[in-house]
RNA sequence: GCGAGAGUGGCGGAAUUGGUAGACGCGCUGGUCUUAGGAACCAGUAUCUUACGGUGUGUGGGUUCGAGUCCCUCCUCUCGCACCA
């Protein structure tokens, strides 16, 4: 017995200490090297590493050292999303300041990673919240200024009067401050926008183009994006000049129109109720909405509710007066805020109008079926043959779509009409820890972005962040005063922040060049890196971040800093680390701590165990008996070594060409598990089964050498499988295998050493288990040569004596042979 | 409600193109060694049956020589969207 034990802690400090000092893992652009970039999503430093992060990134970095045995140049950062809420309040909390807790914070998780191994190249290390990262977003934002894709806007916000501050919709709860539990308002807000929406048909076009991304993210794209066609129509205004604009993605229902609902917040109802009875009514109405939108639970649907402006519309084609109604369920941020309404096709107009006793008029006939206006309990929203529309009677819903949009397009009142779901991104945050937005307002001159040559404007960091929440910036008078640049003249600073979202969304094209100065990007290190050929993260991203990247990589593109048009070539979203089922909490107390893990274990147990559990993108149920089984296998393969280590250390030659059944049964299985590894890692990352064939390959091992073996194997062949095992198993446990590589007489890095190919003879099986079904039911089994002829297989099984028994006196139908796996006989 | 995905032992999970269901691991049972073992190793482990054999991949049907896999019905769960005109 080899008294050596797997030390793993010093094992793992050993190489850690390596490749940090060596920096081993350093890349440089180098157009004679195929590249691979691989990227997982980066932290936010929130303190301490958690389960999500050690699985996202064992994942990463187990692809990043496998192209890197393939021979690729492979990028493989990290870095931090920096900026965001939490900092503020722990510096509330801890009276301390944002930038210092989250430096801190990044010290110890960045020391969290280079405990797990991971093969990142450190000089590559970016933090969003420094000024030589964001001062490239300012830049951004004033080019895109300029070309007119950043404007400001007045829009509603959540306002907590007690904080002074907005909050996010998720910070509303029942209608109140999550901080301060005091009631919220709308509030009128001016902020700055992104339009997005200019690029909205081209980022729902190239969602096609995307063949490495999950079908599921990619309809949750385009659902997002929500594109959907039909017509705008203009609707006169009885004693009105004003005309009232729809959106319908029905043209062919507009003869069933019987009444037009609206926004509450319309801007024409001021206009049509001025001076009448029902203005204050209305007014009350579009109050009373929206605070009902903001305390009412999103899961339960709100009543239909309205009330009547008491004007009327004219129906273009019918010359019909349809009452308009002001209608809580009319959103005024889609298409125009107004709709026709057709009851007898729209379901809400149908409940609307039962409510309201508005007339039903059944205008389209599904095939087959007779619908009557005054009977029908439902809308009916299907396809169908025109009724009661005049000369557009007769006509299918889809021709009768184009034919009624082109005469309103003919006679001036109407036209084809596209309509997104997709909003202008609003970046605005009345927040400290952002980076600033570089304009300033000035009363002469208005609105003026700063000039290229001031930026970066920086984030003072003389401040205190007040208990209320409410951002030092707004008061500070040395952050705000400062000079128009148009005209001299007094100005004052945007004292509002940007989105968070802004800076991860450009981040993977900055590592190529982290320390470029002369721009945002070098457009060399940009064209040999970019696009990001693998993206790791979790699901919970799928839209808004995925979106916003692929948004500012189009943005980046125009602007002349790129080429590519998409960001990500390949996108992987893993699953989450649950465990007794649920989501990993400290409320439930089912949170467990990477720290104590990798303590007790080793990184690379951990990394072993996280991913063996589960294949990447589904859930991983964590079991702490389970980390104990990877941790046995380790020391398993660990003591094969120890206890084999003169073996191990010869001279390498190649196996015999002779070998014993024993030999030739390791040999084989050696060949089969590089093949299997192989492709399960390049397939679908999946290494679940990947592990559990190196396990096999390791049992296969300890049975052709154990006490039990008849024969001896020689030795090539068993330093053959061991090494087979150590190259295969060290994309996923790096240290382990670096250490036994080295201990058994190699002299280079494995980290670098190719991946094996396997033999295609060798793996091959020479002989072979034929299952013998009689009608589709196991009978029987031969041992035979494979490749075997058919006839005589046929043969073999027929004189099988269970086989007989089976078949009795029986006629044999048809015999099915099934190449080297079984044969069925049909009686 | 709409959309997407998934239902396989006590558990996590395996099963090219339809071709031996349950690989690998956890747990459990028995054993060996040991002062002891919650260490290590060996054997067993879907289920019913004494056995022969039967039954089994959420439900019910279908296609097929043969279905976890393909088609239809229903049920359950997860995720996303949710008055989008």
């Amino acid at each position: 017995m080899n008294p050596e034990t797997y030390d793993f802690a010093a094992i793992e400090k050993k190489w850690q200490d390596t490749w940090r000092t060596e920096k081993t893992f350093k890349v440089n652009a180098d157009t004679n090297l195929k590249k691979y970039y691989l990227l997982e999503m980066f932290p936010y430093p929130s303190g301490r590493i958690h389960m999500g992060h050690v699985r996202n990134y064992t994942i990463g970095d187990v692809v990043a050292r496998f192209k890197r045995m393939q021979g690729y140049n492979v990028l493989h950062p990290m870095g931090w999303d920096a900026f965001g809420l939490p900092a503020e309040n722990a510096a509330i909390k801890n009276n301390t300041h944002p930038a210092k807790w989250t430096y801190e914070n990044i010290d110890y998780m960045r020391n969290q990673l280079q405990g797990m191994g991971l093969s990142y190249d450190w000089d590559r290390e970016l933090a969003t919240c420094s000024p030589e990262y964001y001062r490239w977003e300012q830049l951004f934002f004033i080019k895109l200024y300029e070309k007119g894709l950043v404007y400001p806007k007045v829009t509603t916000v959540n306002w907590c009067e007690t904080c002074q501050t907005v909050l996010a919709n998720e910070q509303v709860i029942d209608g109140c401050c999550w901080r301060c539990d005091d009631s919220v308002l709308p509030r009128e807000m001016n902020g700055w926008f992104f339009k997005i929406t200019e690029y909205a048909e081209e980022l729902l076009a190239e969602c096609d183009n995307l063949k490495g991304w999950p079908e599921k993210v990619l309809t949750m794209q385009r659902n997002w994006i929500g594109k959907s066609t039909g017509a705008q129509i203009d609707f006169d205004i009885e004693g009105h000049d004003e005309k009232l604009t729809i959106f319908t993605t029905r043209p062919d229902t507009i003869f069933g129109a019987t009444f037009m609902s609206v926004a509450p917040d319309h801007p024409l109802i001021p206009i049509l109720t001025q001076g009448t009875a029902q203005e204050e009514k209305t007014k009350e109405f579009a109050h009373a909405t929206l605070l009902e939108k903001q305390r009412q639970n999103p899961d339960d649907e709100l009543e239909k509710k309205g009330v009547f402006t008491g004007s009327y519309a004219i129906n273009p084609y019918t010359g019909d007066k349809l009452p308009i109604y002001a209608a809580n369920f009319v959103l005024m941020e889609y298409g125009t805020g107004a709709v026709m309404a057709v009851p007898a096709h729209d379901q809400r107009d149908f409940e609307f109008a039962k409510k309201y006793s508005i007339p039903i008029k059944v205008v389209i006939q599904p095939l087959g079926e007779k619908l009557e206006s005054d009977s029908i309990t439902e809308a009916y929203e299907g396809p169908g043959n025109l009724i009661d529309s005049d000369t557009f009677s007769g006509l299918d819903s889809e021709q009768a779509k184009s034919a009624i949009t082109e005469y309103a397009d003919s006679h001036k009142f109407g036209k084809k009409q596209t309509t997104f779901r997709l909003r202008d991104w609003g970046i605005s945050r009345q927040r400290y820890w952002g980076a600033p937005i570089p304009m300033i307002y000035c009363d002469a001159c208005g609105v003026q972005p700063v000039p290229e040559q001031d930026l970066p404007v920086t984030l003072p960091d003389n401040v205190t962040i007040e208990q209320s929440g409410k951002s030092p910036l707004h008061d500070l008078e040395s952050f705000y005063k400062t000079t128009c640049p148009k005209c001299g003249g007094e100005g004052r600073r945007e004292t509002d922040t940007m989105d968070t979202f802004v800076e991860s969304s450009w981040y993977y094209a900055r590592y190529s060049c982290p320390d470029f100065t002369e721009g945002p990007l070098d457009k060399d290190a940009v064209a040999y890196w970019l696009p990001v050929d693998q993206y790791i993260g979790g699901v919970e991203h799928a839209i808004l971040h995925l979106l916003y990247a692929r948004f500012f990589t189009k943005i980046m593109r125009d602007l002349g800093y790129l080429t590519i048009d998409e960001p990500f070539a390949n996108l992987l979203t893993q699953g989450m680390v649950i465990k007794d089922g649920t989501k990993m909490s400290k409320s439930k107390g089912n949170v467990v701590d990477p720290d104590v893990l990798i303590k007790k274990y080793g990184a690379d147990t951990v990394r072993l165990f996280s991913l063996f559990a589960a294949p990447p993108e589904r859930d991983l149920e964590w079991n702490d008996k389970g980390v104990e089984g990877a941790f046995r296998f380790l020391n398993r393969v660990f003591r094969f070594v120890a206890e084999n280590m003169d073996i191990l250390k010869q001279e390498k030659s190649s196996v015999p060409a002779e070998m014993n059944n024993a030999g030739r049964d390791l040999h084989r299985k050696t060949h089969q598990t590089i093949r299997k590894v192989g492709s399960d890692i390049k397939g679908n990352f999946h290494f679940n089964t990947a592990i559990s064939a190196i396990m096999e390959l390791t049992n296969t091992l300890y049975n052709v050498t154990g006490e039990n073996s008849k024969e001896p194997v020689d030795d090539e062949v068993i330093s053959e499988a061991v090494e087979a095992i150590l190259t295969l198993l060290s994309p996923m446990v790096p240290h382990f295998c670096e250490e036994l590589w080295q201990k058994t007489g190699h002299t280079s890095l494995l980290s670098f050493t190719p991946w094996p190919d396997f033999d295609p003879d060798a793996a091959k099986e020479d002989e072979i288990t034929l299952v013998i079904q009689v009608n589709g039911k196991v009978r029987g089994r031969l041992q035979v040569e494979a490749g075997c002829e058919e006839e005589t297989l046929k043969e073999m099984s027929l004189a099988d004596e269970k086989v007989q028994k089976y078949i009795g006196d029986k006629d044999i139908r048809k015999i099915i042979v099934v190449k080297n796996k079984l044969i069925n006989i049909v009686v």
